[in-house]
DNA sequence: AATTGATTTAGAATGATTTTAAAGTAATGT
DNA sequence: ACATTACTTTAAAATCATTCTAAATCAATT
C-alpha cells in the first residue's frame, strides 16, 4: 500500500533508477505481506493487472532488487528460482504439487544442535524446507 | 565393490531389467561410499572410463534407480537435479560455489521444534541445506 | 534541450532436461 | 534355438527457464 512516490523513494535509496516498469513491480511486492514469486508468476500477474512489462525486464528486475537487498533469493523449486519479500531469516513449507512457499513462523522451530563447517569454509545461508502434499 | 551378478540381482530386484548401460551405472552408484550425482557428472565420470552411454539413456537411468527406491532426489542446485546414493533422511552442507553437496551426520543435527502443519497436508521430507562458501 | 549512461525489449542463444521415434535387446513361450 | 513381445537405448529434436544481444527508449544531469 506504498504510493508511487514512496515507491521511487524506496527505489532511489536503494540506488535504483525509478522507472515506470520498477515502480510497478515494486508496488506489486512491497509494502503488504509478505510474499514468494517467480519471474513467470510475477509476469503473469502483471498481465492479468492489464499491464504489459516484456518477460526479460522482470528477470532483471528480480536480479536488481536481489542485489540491493529488496529481496531474497530462496531455493529453486522445480527448476524455478523463487523470490521472497521476507528478508528475515525463516524457513519454508514447499507443496511439492503447486511449488507454493509458505513462511513457517522462526517461532516454531528451534535447531538444537549445528554440526561444525568443513575447514575454510563459512556459512552463506541455511535453510529448512519442509516439503508437504495433500494427506492422501 | 559388487560384481555384476550381485548387481544384476539388485536390479531385478528393482524390477528394472539388468541391461549392459544400468548394470556399469549401478556398478558406479552402488556398493561403496554414499555419492552425490547429477546426470552431466556421471555422464562424464562413465566417458572417463572409456565407456559410452548416451546422456539420455544416464537421465533414464538415474529416474528409472529413483522411481525404484535406489536413489533419493536431493533438492536441485543450480538447476541441477542431484541423486544421492544415501537413502536415509539426512541434511547437507552446499558449496554455492561448485553445488558440491556434502552429507552432514545426523547426529550432529537436532531440530528441537517442528511448526504443525498446514491442515489437510502431511510431511513428504524435510531437509536442512546448510549453504556454505569458502572464507573470504 | 542536449548529452550520457542506464534500462527496456524482442528475439536469439544457452543449458538442463524431456520427448520422439526408430533400432536394439532382454525375457518369455514355443 | 526361434519368434514374439515388451522394454530399453539412442540420436536428434523439442521444451522450458533463464540469460544474452543489440537496438530503441528513458532518467538524470548539464
Ligand atoms: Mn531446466
Ligand atoms: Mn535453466
Ligand atoms: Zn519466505
Ligand atoms: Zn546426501
Amino acid at each position: 500500500m506504498l504510493n508511487n512516490a514512496e515507491i521511487s523513494e524506496l527505489l532511489k535509496k536503494a540506488r535504483l533508477r525509478p522507472t515506470r516498469q520498477r515502480i510497478f513491480v515494486a508496488s506489486l511486492l512491497f509494502g503488504s505481506e509478505h510474499i514468494h514469486v517467480s519471474a513467470e508468476s510475477l509476469h503473469h500477474k502483471i498481465k492479468q493487472l492489464g499491464q504489459k512489462i516484456a518477460l526479460a525486464t522482470v528477470y532483471n528486475c528480480l536480479h536488481h532488487f536481489h542485489k540491493a537487498g529488496l529481496l531474497k533469493k530462496v531455493n529453486a523449486v522445480n527448476d524455478v528460482i523463487m523470490f521472497d519479500t521476507n528478508l528475515s531469516y525463516h524457513h519454508h513449507f514447499l507443496n511439492v504439487d503447486t511449488g507454493e512457499l509458505t513462511d513457517i513462523d522462526e517461532a516454531t522451530v528451534s535447531i538444537a544442535e549445528l554440526p561444525k563447517l568443513p575447514d575454510g569454509f563459512e556459512t552463506e545461508s541455511m535453510e529448512l524446507t519442509i516439503r508437504v502434499k495433500p494427506q492422501s
